[in-house]
RNA sequence: GGGCGAGUGGCGGAAUGGUAUACGCGCACGACUUAAAAUCGUGUGCCGAAAGGCUUGAGGGUUCGAGUCCCUCCUCGCCCACCA
């Protein structure tokens, strides 16, 4: 038990009954939404890092507070999901049951770190209340065209069964576990199967330019620009030749290509083992060479796309295409470093100026033609050039600069300009247990006859809005299949349903949602949790959002802050909000390590934030994990530095033992200058979440008044409420024993919380300096710091300059006079020899 | 391979182009104590007896003056990765 054990539960019971961390979201006059990354329970339980956000952001939510403005902080949990799911597989729990103790755990560890939670809006995702708009938004997205269904493949562990998400997958970068999955270490395959999806390529312009209108780190920026990844190029199209004029087969193939000037070289083309094979599925006739091939490299390909360093291979597919530019019969070519998923899954392949063109024409010894040219001559190739040059080789347009070829090209070519994205349709069916069921119904009847809710998918219905939710049933054995269905798939109950149309028996979709989905709206229900009618009510919406500050990890930089901004830009289309960024100033958090190391179970160097909260109490753990360094950089945790702010804490309580008897009494001057540059520090640094330097500022002035016989009132009371923030405990208690305002014995009330109180103001006149150190340099070198009163002239600088007897010896041993002087006021005076 | 970020004491870190190392931890010495802890005080980048010199990953540049701006390189971290 820390010694403010005591302290903490008076008011933290104070606070809850008096409401002070409520705000009233009908009518607040000045709304202010703080909002953090809401946690997902974890199986370790609240992480030290998540601990130091929450508090950070509560610093600075507190401070807006004292500032006037009404601050709405929620907190929630993000407990649906495969993670959840997980760990309740782990330990052989039932996820039902474990959300229920892992709620319990958070929901007390959250209580414990003094934040100023708006507890009556709490939600979880997992909530039936919570995911049946969830599912509400899924029906929308279906009617609004924006859902859809296609072929794809998933990540299928052999060994667990189990389908995965692309996350569970270990990443190409540790190249000895690549494509693993990251519980067994089985090698992943790909299943081919139907999936629903979100067309957020629709809005990928919209999402690209929208981000140069709000106030992110740069780097979050880039991230998302990256992974849109649009490209401005040219569609170009390659007929096929000799294939027989049949209605099932392809007579031409388009490729997307950034580079038009180069397509004289273009010497084959090369198409993705997917596509292949695709076409082959479609009727085309291919030898048993090349089905060998197609199935090898598309093993290879199992899992996540092996890295760049891996060795292309390929095969001829027997057949040619005509290059649009000079009529040239080239050879059709099937390779696995042709991605399917980005462009067309076919390239035109130009070895004399792309890298890996140029690697693939060497080993399988293809024509290299070059016809760009740093100096309009063929000369010998030993790499591809691939900047821009003189066309050569290019009929009539050689001796043109490469650049301005690329647009006459394309149109002699008979291509058009065309912009590719990176971006992806986001897959969003999951055939797992622990989600939101998919809000859809399929009956075969109706398909047959065409019908559905949507042409473009015959047999498709959403769930009626009166039947939502559609509740995720009770079933016992909720582990992945391995089939390809969810474990709902075995609940007949639940998957037989009438159809909405045709009242003939139906199949409900057995998949559920993405984790993802439920996290990009939860900022929205936050505003209206208990509403059972309506997602949300507009004028609660109109009132708080888009929401003023967001504060979390980096590591969601591009999927969740992309997601959200999704959809709240799909909600602004479905005009039942008025904005369309969710977020106009997010701030991501560093990282803390532990003895120069990431936390980690197999380190086993994980913080535990609970014995540190007992042990030091909630003040003294704020104030160490703001004071470690500034909310946007990490920081080391160790348990040494904590005594440090600990003791500050004690000094704090002690100095009011000094305060003077009367309340008359003023500070020197010097003191009161300051206190209020202190005001003004601590402000401004916590405005830019830079609590550290805040903290060292006060630890400055409670330095300086410990230094004083007695010390006044009024300057006690507004350290305390600078300290507010940070220790919103211990400064609550102090602030009641010296009567600032009301006792816990005269009746407590909300109105006397320091809380409440308006942050200080600081007199501009106070802090201006009558005297300075004014540094003498002789050329750039400091030779004497001389006490000056501000304001002097260069003239009278240079005098006391020049009288010094330090700088009087550098001046005769130099033996010269100043050839330039320069003069910063109030600063220095720099003497050039 | 690409993108972003960071390299400052024993440690976390501080420095609008103007006294580098604030604040804190740790350490040393001193006071208090029978003693220890706690507390308080003093000191604490490196070399040097001192005067003084050197020091922000390395090297160059711009400037009267560079931790800060520019170029080259090295190291570490994170993200993406055959994106045509």
């Amino acid at each position: 038990m820390s010694a403010y054990s005591k302290i903490e539960n008076k008011w933290r019971k104070l606070w809850l009954k008096a409401r002070v961390y409520e705000p009233d979201l009908r009518k607040a006059k000045k709304p202010f939404y703080n909002l953090m990354m809401f946690p997902y329970p974890s199986a370790e339980g609240l992480h030290i890092g998540s601990v130091r956000t929450f508090t950070g952001i509560d610093i600075y939510g507190r401070f807006k507070r004292m500032q006037g403005n009404n601050v709405f902080e929620p907190i929630g949990l993000d407990g649906f999901g495969i993670n959840s799911e997980n760990y309740a597989l782990k330990i052989g729990a039932h996820p039902v049951k474990q959300a229920k103790i892992s709620e319990k755990n958070f929901y007390r560890q959250l209580e414990m770190i003094g934040n100023g939670f708006a507890w009556r809006e709490r939600l979880e995702t997992y909530d039936t209340d919570y995911y049946k708009w969830t599912q509400w938004i899924f029906v929308q997205m279906f009617k609004d065209g924006l859902a859809y269904r296609k072929q794809s493949p998933v990540n299928w562990c052999p060994s667990c069964k189990t389908v995965l998400a692309d996350e569970q997958v270990l990443p190409a970068g540790k190249q000895e576990f690549a494509g693993e999955c990251e519980r067994c270490g089985s090698k992943i395959e790909k299943k081919d199967l139907e999936q629903w999806f979100f067309k957020i390529t629709d809005y990928a312009e919209r999402l690209l330019s929208g981000l140069d209108k709000i106030d992110w780190p740069e780097s979050v920026k880039v991230a998302q620009r990256n992974w849109i990844g649009r490209s401005e190029g040219y569609s170009l199209k390659f007929p096929l030749v000799g294939i027989p004029e049949q209605e099932d087969r392809k007579h031409s193939i388009d490729i997307f290509t950034t580079r038009p000037d180069t397509l004289f070289g273009a010497t084959f083309v090369a198409i993705s083992p997917e596509l292949a094979k695709r076409w082959i599925n479609a009727g085309w006739q291919a030898s048993d060479e090349i089905k060998k091939y197609i199935s090898s490299a598309l093993a290879r390909r199992e899992g996540r796309e092996i890295s760049g360093e891996a060795e292309k291979t390929g095969v001829f597919f027997g057949i040619h295409a005509i290059n649009p530019a000079n009529q040239e019969k080239i050879p059709v070519w099937i390779s696995d470093y042709v991605l399917d998923t980005y462009g067309t899954g076919a390239i035109m392949a130009v070895p004399a100026h792309d890298s890996r063109d140029f690697e693939f024409a060497k080993k399988f010894n293809l024509v290299i033609r070059e016809v760009i040219s740093p100096n309009g001559r063929d000369h010998d190739l030993r790499s591809a050039y691939m900047d821009p040059g003189v066309m050569i080789n290019s009929a009539k347009f050689n001796g043109i600069n490469s650049e301005a070829a690329k647009i006459e090209i394309t149109k002699f070519a008979g291509g058009d300009r065309k912009i590719n994205y990176r971006l992806r349709d986001w897959l969003i069916s999951r055939q797992r247990y622990w989600g939101p069921p998919i809000p859809m119904i399929f009956c075969s009847a109706c398909g047959k006859l065409g019908k559905g809710e949507r042409k473009d998918m015959p047999g498709w219905y959403s769930v009626l809005e009166k039947d939502l939710p559609v509740r995720l049933p009770f079933i016992k054995d909720y582990r992945p299949q391995g089939t390809g269905e969810s474990p709902l798939a075995k609940d007949k109950k639940f998957s037989k349903v009438k159809c909405p149309k045709c009242k003939n028996w139906a199949c409900r979709e057995t998949d559920v949602s993405d984790t993802f989905l439920d996290s990009t709206w939860y900022f929205f229900r936050y505003l209206d949790a208990k509403n059972k009618r309506k997602l949300f009510d507009w004028l609660r919406v109109k009132r708080w959002l888009p929401v003023n500050m967001y504060i979390g990890g980096s590591e969601h930089s591009v999927l969740h802050l992309l997601y959200s901004r999704f959809i709240t830009k799909a909600f602004f289309d479905w005009k039942i909000i008025n904005f369309d960024e969710p977020f106009p100033k997010f701030r991501a958090h560093g990282l803390i390590i532990k003895g120069g190391a990431k936390m980690s179970k197999s380190k086993g160097n994980i913080v535990n934030p609970d014995g540190y909260f007992k042990d030091f109490g909630a003040d003294v753990m704020r104030l160490y994990l703001a004071f470690m360094a500034p909310l946007d950089s990490g920081g080391n945790f160790r348990d040494e530095g904590i005594s440090g702010v600990d003791r500050f804490l004690v000094r704090v309580k002690k100095l009011g033992a000094k305060l003077a008897k009367t309340s008359k009494d003023g500070l020197s001057k010097n003191s009161e200058k300051l206190l209020h540059k202190s005001i003004k520090k601590v402000g401004e640094d916590i405005e830019n979440l830079h609590y550290n330097t805040a903290i060292s500022q006060m630890m400055i002035l409670l330095n300086e008044f410990e230094k004083l016989p007695s010390l006044p009132w009024h300057p006690y009371g507004i350290f305390l409420k600078l300290l507010a923030p940070f220790a919103p405990y211990l400064t609550e208690e102090l602030w009641q024993n010296f009567s600032f305002k009301g006792s816990v014995a005269s009746g407590w009330k909300k109105q006397n919380s320091i809380h409440l109180e308006s942050w200080p103001k600081f007199d501009p006149k106070k802090i201006k300096d009558e005297n300075f150190k004014l540094i003498i340099q002789i050329n750039g070198r400091v030779r004497a710091v001389l006490d000056a009163t501000t304001g002097i002239s260069e003239k009278e600088a240079l005098e006391m300059a020049t009288n010094d007897e330090n700088v009087k010896k550098y001046l005769s041993s130099l033996a010269g006079s100043p050839k330039k002087t320069i003069f910063v006021p109030d600063k220095l005076l720099n003497l050039v020899i």
